[in-house]
DNA sequence: CTTAAGAACGGACCCACACCCTACC
DNA sequence: CCGGTAGGGTGTGGGTCCGTTCTTA
C-alpha cells in the first residue's frame, strides 16, 4: 500500500508539471526537477544566484532541512523528526543542516541527475528567462504559501535570527503570531501556525560555537520539553524531561513537528497527520534506504585503530593476554597524537 | 489462490579497553 | 584562574542471535 505510492506521490515540478521535483528554490517558492532547475537557473545572473535545496527524499514534498550522514540522505523537518525519534539509535544519527547550493543543481547532484539531463532538450534563452521570471513572482499555489514558514525557520539570512513563535488555541485566523527579534528588530505576520499547535511553543535559536552556526529548536509541551540542537560541525540530541532514551510519543514531538513545516498552512486550515502517515513516512525512507550505500561515521579514528587490533573471541572482544598487552603498547606508541576524524 | 516451511536478510547485541569529558582539589 | 588527578561514560568492530520478510512448493 505504501510501497505503491512510492513515486507516484512525488511533488510534480511547478514548471513542466509532469517529472517529479527533485530541488526547491527558495526565491522563487517553486518544485523544479532537476531539467527545469537548469534551465530556469541558468536563464540569467539573478537567477543564477537563487539558493536552492534539495527535496526531502521520503516524503519527497518539504525542502529538505538536514542530511543525516549515517543513512546518507536529506530530510525534510518533519521526516527528520518521524525517523530520527523511531528509536534511540537512530536518534544518535549524526545530522547537519542542509547548506543550499546555488551551481546547477545537476552539478551538484548525485548520480541519478545526469539521466534527466540527457533526455531534456535544450531550449530557447528567451523562452527560459520568461519561466524564471515568472517563478519568481510568488505563486498562489497553496505550496508556495505552505512552505513560506519552513523559509522563515531555516532562512540562511543570519545565524543570530531569534525566532519565537507563539500560537495559542485559536484557529489560525485569530491571534498566532510569528515575532522574529533581529538586532532590536521585530516583524510580526499573523497567521503561520495553525491551530493544531495546542500551545507548544516553539523557539530557533541561532548563535555561533567554536566557529560553527549553531541551531536550537525547543519544542515545550507542558511538562514536557524536547530540545533539539545542532550546528553545521555536529549535532547532538537531548530530551529534557523524564522520557530521556524512550521513543516519544505522538502526541508530543511527532505533532510538533508535522506541524512544524508540512501542516504550517494549508490553505489556512489545519492538516493533521495521522500515525498512519507517520508510520507510511517511516517505511517509504526505509525502503529508499535500501538502495544507498551505508556510510558510518567514524568519530575517533584512535578507537577505531585500536578495536581493530583488539584480540577478539567470537566476534566479541576479549582480554589480552601478556604478549598481546605488549603489541597494544606498539599501537599505542604509533597512534599517539591522533587526532578525532570527525 | 491460500498456506506453510525454509531461506535470506537486517538490525541489535555483546565483549574489552583506550580515550574523552567532567568534577574536584 | 589554571593545572593536575580521578573516575565514569563513550566509542570501536566482528560474530552471533533472532525477528522479519521473501521465496518456493
Amino acid at each position: 500500500m505504501v510501497a505503491e505510492s512510492w513515486s507516484t506521490t512525488a511533488k510534480r515540478c511547478d514548471a513542466c508539471k509532469t517529472t517529479p521535483s527533485t530541488v526547491f528554490c527558495k526565491a522563487d517558492m517553486a518544485f523544479l526537477c532537476l531539467p527545469c532547475d537548469s534551465k530556469i537557473h541558468a536563464a540569467n545572473k539573478l537567477a543564477s544566484r537563487h539558493a536552492r535545496v534539495w527535496v526531502c527524499e521520503v516524503c519527497e514534498h518539504a525542502p529538505a532541512s538536514v542530511t543525516c550522514k549515517a543513512d546518507a540522505a536529506a530530510l525534510c523537518v518533519t521526516c527528520d523528526q518521524d525517523i530520527h525519534s523511531a528509536n534511540p539509535l537512530a536518534g544518535r544519527h549524526e545530522r547537519f543542516p542542509i547548506v543550499p547550493f546555488y551551481d546547477s543543481a545537476s552539478a551538484e547532484s548525485r548520480s541519478a541527475a545526469a539521466d534527466h539531463e540527457h533526455e531534456e532538450e535544450e531550449t530557447e534563452e528567451e523562452e527560459a528567462e520568461a519561466e524564471s521570471w515568472l517563478l519568481q513572482v510568488p505563486s498562489n499555489n497553496t505550496q508556495g504559501i505552505e512552505y513560506k514558514s519552513a523559509e522563515y525557520l531555516f532562512s540562511d539570512a543570519d545565524p543570530y535570527v531569534e525566532m519565537d513563535i507563539i500560537a495559542d488555541q485559536k484557529p489560525c485566523s485569530t491571534t498566532n503570531i510569528v515575532q522574529l527579534h533581529h538586532n532590536h528588530q521585530e516583524y510580526k505576520e499573523d497567521c503561520v501556525v495553525p491551530h493544531v499547535m495546542n500551545k507548544n511553543e516553539i523557539q530557533l535559536q541561532g548563535q555561533v560555537v567554536d566557529g560553527y552556526p549553531t541551531y536550537e529548536i525547543d519544542f515545550s509541551s507542558g511538562s514536557k520539553s524536547f530540545m533539539y540542537h545542532f550546528s553545521t560541525q555536529s549535532i547532538s540530541q537531548s530530551v529534557s524531561s523524564s522520557e530521556v532514551g524512550v521513543v516519544p510519543d505522538h502526541n508530543t514531538m511527532t505533532d510538533v513537528s508535522n506541524t512544524f513545516v508540512k501542516n504550517s498552512v494549508v490553505n489556512g486550515l489545519p492538516n493533521p497527520v495521522s500515525s498512519s502517515d507517520r508510520e507510511a513516512r517511516v517505511l517509504r525512507y526505509r525502503e529508499k534506504r535500501k538502495n544507498r550505500k551505508f556510510e558510518k561515521t567514524i568519530r575517533y579514528a584512535s578507537r577505531k585503530a585500536y578495536a581493530e587490533t583488539r584480540p577478539r573471541i567470537k566476534g566479541r572482544f576479549a582480554k589480552r593476554t601478556e604478549n598481546d598487552v605488549g603489541d597494544s603498547l606498539v599501537a599505542s606508541d604509533a597512534s599517539y597524537g591522533v587526532v578525532p576524524s570527525f
